[in-house]
DNA sequence: CTGTTAGCGCCTTCAA
DNA sequence: TTGAAGGCGCTAACAG
């Protein structure tokens, strides 16, 4: 004698559907999937459906089916902004399409983001994503031993499916903007150069633009770590002598650049200028509401997950670019004399 | 004749590595989960594991074993810091109990947590916890139908597992404090009461611990968005006769609020006062930074993390409490008659 | 249109 | 200790 109701899910078979519905296995996972049966039985059998609440056992049709509808999500750490946007548009693709994301975090480490990706591998994902801190080869080498499809974002490879902000276009306009802005002498307060993304590339567009055609404008470094705190401490060494403005790699950077400043009673934007990227809307919120480089980390993973997709059906994907919106508000000020008009574009497609 | 390797993992299986090791199936199977077996046949089946890469086919197992090892985690959203740092406790529980977390967005939906939680169940993974925006007899039902753990946090409900931070205690902090430091007439700009926890109980905690023993305490409630703009919003009705402080009822709401009074040249905590619940780090860094509850959110996710293995094995949960800690910092200044001295702890455990 | 027959890859008695 | 056999719940030919 069998539970006829209310006892829990998952207990209820195919085969128990079946015998109570006087027809064979078959029929019902014909029901189930595609039909081809009597509208008489396909009646019968979605009246016990109802009323026995059966659910197709989710590891027994993947152990047929050879796909598991499941994407492996390595992320670098879990409690930042930007993951959490990237993890909404990542979801707002996948959902629609049947598709559920498992995620695993690395913190940071780069042994343990290659740990991930392997761990998802062997769960039989049908694909992976990852939000790295940079593309080693080994990573190369693990991404062509896998036999599933694996997209990059957050830094990119020659020859590896990737998807990313432009960091290096984005750091051109800033350093466009601030030149424009009649500025000379920039301290670039950055992270380490292991993070190529952020590291290298953002740091240089912004040095490329800014210094371009002007043999007197300097860009001095100086890096940190990637939170408020470290850039706070580094407050007492940002102020060299000409330096008129401060541009933090990143939004919480140049908070904690903020802050420091505030402290010793320096005024923002009147005695010295302050820049990020990222466009958090915390960077609107604090004052002088911070100037920066909006990325739509939202947009950037639903495209991931766009370029995921069409991976495993063997598409081929047209991404069109991801946009760089730049966001002028209170934290700049304009120096020397004016540039000429119109030399500043404030959104560039890349 | 079979690729011997290179290729991808997941195709060599257990009756591979049998026939390559000359031995049954079962007794690799045996080699895989606890021993028996003869050092000479274990030596053997270790040598073609390791060099066919062979990886356990994870739904199979699965299939067989009842127990997927997978923890259901039921988000309301995913772009925000306390959601982060509460991945953050659960990872660092279930990682090394070789437990994984796989998540659902609720988007603050009602309906969709219901579903994602049922969408599990069917999933079937070994426990669900819900990180809930509000539990209606309905979540009561389906709990119960359940056949599988399920712990709330965020919220709480007799007769279901649940565990969270004390609402009504850190209101109550807050109003002791605040009465502590001269404070009579105060607006709490809350959230919809629709949510308990922070709508009903941390307001309630506030208003019982600020008004008590004195008749001429005044709490005025207006209610806004869990953002820094719809409290941004609210700025120009906050200023009511006689109001020394703004208790906002989380520190993005309170951070609306000082941007708000920035705006208008109105000196934090000069011309009043501003608190406000959660203790995030970027209050630290706004000026003036801001006095606030804090709350350990990561903290609260080992401990959910630890209550859904008690449960799953049956073990009886001894989990302590949940630290709530005081932040004192700059938005908040003392009017009137000095308070009688030591009359306020900084850490209460509750 | 439907039932029968095979497995998917793994674990687990059950004898040997 | 080991191998053979059975089955987890489901899908996918294959005949009828």
């Amino acid at each position: 004698m069998r539970k006829d109701s209310g006892a829990g899910t998952q207990k209820v078979t195919i085969q128990d559907i079946a015998d109570l519905a006087g027809v064979s296995k078959s029929t019902v996972s014909r029901y189930l999937n595609r039909g081809y049966i009597s509208e008489a039985k396909a009646a019968r059998i979605r009246a016990v459906i109802e009323q026995t609440g059966y659910q197709a056992n989710f590891f027994a049709k993947r152990l047929k089916m050879k796909r598991s509808k499941l994407i492996g999500i390595v992320l670098p750490r879990m409690d930042s902004v930007s993951v959490g946007k990237l993890l909404s548009g990542i979801g707002r693709i996948l959902e629609p399409a049947g598709y559920q994301g498992i995620l695993l975090v690395s913190q940071l480490q780069e042994e343990k983001e290659l740990e991930n990706i392997v761990k998802f591998s062997q769960q039989g994902v049908d694909g992976i994503i990852v939000d790295s801190v940079g593309i080693t080869p080994r990573h190369v080498a693990l991404t062509r031993q896998l036999d599933m499809p694996l997209v990059y974002t957050g830094q990119q490879r020659e020859g590896l499916r990737c998807l990313k902000i432009d960091d290096y276009a984005a750091g051109r306009l800033m350093g466009a903007y601030l030149r424009q802005m009649g500025h000379v002498r920039a301290v670039f307060l950055g992270v380490s150069e292991k993070d190529r993304a952020v590291g290298i590339d953002r740091k240089q567009g912004f040095i490329d633009a800014f210094a371009e055609g002007r043999p007197e404008a300097r860009v001095t470094f100086m890096e940190t770590g990637f939170d408020f705190f470290s850039a706070y401490n580094r407050g007492p060494e940002l102020l060299t002598a000409g330096t008129t403005v401060i541009v933090g790699a990143t939004d919480n950077i140049s908070l904690g650049v903020l802050r420091y400043f505030h402290e010793r009673g320096i005024r923002v934007p009147d005695d010295i200028s302050v820049a990020g990227f990222g466009g958090y809307d915390v960077g609107a919120v604090v004052y002088p509401a911070l100037t920066s480089v909006y990325f739509d980390y939202e947009l950037v993973g639903m495209k991931t997950a766009q370029y995921m997709l069409d991976a495993i059906t063997g598409a081929t994907s047209h991404l069109g670019g991801l946009p760089l919106h730049f966001l002028e508000r209170e934290s700049v000020r304009r120096v020397g004399a004016p540039a000429p008009a119109g030399s500043a574009s404030c959104t560039a497609l890349v």
